[in-house]
DNA sequence: ACCTGAACACCGTTCAAGT
DNA sequence: ACCTGAACACCGTTCAAGT
């Protein structure tokens, strides 16, 4: 967002001033996506980057200030352009670019969602297209903050579970117990799940051993949007009183 | 919330004595009520246990389980009574016992929806009465998977975002900042935003200063999980071929 | 301006030792 | 069985000092 093109002019800094802000969040994105957020640590950026631990805090006022830079490159293409389309179609692309970013980084996907995104530290362009997209859409201003929360639970819910961490595993052996708890599930108890497991593991909430790294969860992902935006269109014509005019 | 009141009393030589599983991850659960995920420790709980921090290894394997044991307890009341009602009221009661569950214990909010309900951890008598309901709605094996995985995003999608941590704030300083900007947005740049921020302020996902704890989402949340089984609604009624039977 | 280096106040977890 | 106590390998961040 912000363009430090120009701050210390063609001055050359030293021969191992390889430091910068971009170049700390860009090593920071590449080591949480190799190893996770657990894992991160200050001390071992600034290891990577060949550098004192406390070099870093001369760009960067602290971690948690530092995350939320990452979460800002990571959300960089979500925003669908806004060329003409059916609403129905617009919300459609933004969910599933939200998603494509979030894929990218799934080690940020609680980060993204449950606190970005949810909260400040997101551009205003964003909001605004939703309310434009909403607007069109036919939803009246009494309307629009639920539509709006809608929007953006929709967007982030179904990923942010998604892409959240299975159970810490180092060896597997988690998941090959789970999976064979589910394999062998009592069928007197639980007939249901025991009749659909076939269809249900590793495919579903509460029933996989991976996330959504290694198994996605594509279609249940695109019926949920598809949900959730017939509800929306639904919504909006129960409150029509006159035929739209656009 | 703890009773503390038995200190040096009935003649204990050692301090304690009074430990065990239960114990402590009531006082855990205490602890991050107060002061949240981050400032949560094996020390510090130990130290309000007055016991050493080692001694909670005897009870716990590590700070992960206990955890996992906390998001336990945090979730014994979400099942909804298996009386007969529509599949629908049924979702609707699921949905806002769920969020009440994370409205108790806030700060794991995440923990509960991005983790242990997403993936394992979770009382199999739950997945089993959603099966059922869905079953009873309708819904073919075909599309069971995709409609059980929209019934769990649903449930915890938008109360994670919504009892998501607020930017950290100790003087409260961010939050009037923030709250400045929003009110003085441009108009030019961000027309809608500008004319619907008396609103959203406060009120929607984005721009919002305090989360789900202080400002509660109720209206949005019901318009949302209305959307939702509307959408289920259709999808189902979509494929069926022949007139219900019950 | 930019980084080193020491230091502070913490962590989770192990292991041996006590009782 | 249950807890103490020392110890290990870490943390984030501050601050003074170097260049």
């Amino acid at each position: 967002m912000a363009g430090r093109s120009l701050s210390a002019n063609t001055r050359r800094p030293k021969a191992a001033g390889n430091l910068s802000k971009p170049a700390i969040v860009a090593a920071a994105l590449d080591l949480i996506d190799r190893d996770g957020l657990e894992a991160f640590s200050m001390r071992g950026l600034a290891q990577a980057l060949g550098v004192y631990p406390t070099a870093l805090y001369w760009y960067v006022p602290n971690r948690n200030a530092l995350l939320a830079e990452m979460v800002t490159v990571a959300m960089q293409d979500v925003l669908p352009s806004p060329r003409k389309r059916p609403w129905q179609a617009w919300l459609k692309e933004l969910f599933r670019r939200y998603r494509r970013a979030v894929s990218r980084h799934p080690h940020l996907a609680a980060l993204m969602g449950a606190q970005m995104v949810s909260n400040a530290g997101v551009d205003p362009v964003l909001p605004e297209q939703i309310l434009g997209v909403l607007s069109r859409a036919g939803f009246s201003d009494r309307q629009m903050v639920h539509a709006f929360n809608t929007v953006i639970a929709t967007m982030a819910g179904f990923v942010t579970l998604e892409f959240g961490p299975a159970p810490a595993d180092d060896d597997g052996s988690w998941a090959k117990t789970f999976q064979h708890s589910l394999r062998t599930v009592d069928a007197a108890r639980f007939p249901l799940l025991a009749r659909n497991m076939p269809r249900l593991e590793n495919r579903a909430f509460i029933t996989r051993w991976q996330n959504g790294v290694e198994a996605p969860l594509d279609d249940s992902f695109e019926l949920f949007i598809e949900a959730a935006i017939h509800g929306l269109e639904l919504q909006r014509v129960r409150k029509r009183r006159t035929p739209p005019r656009g």
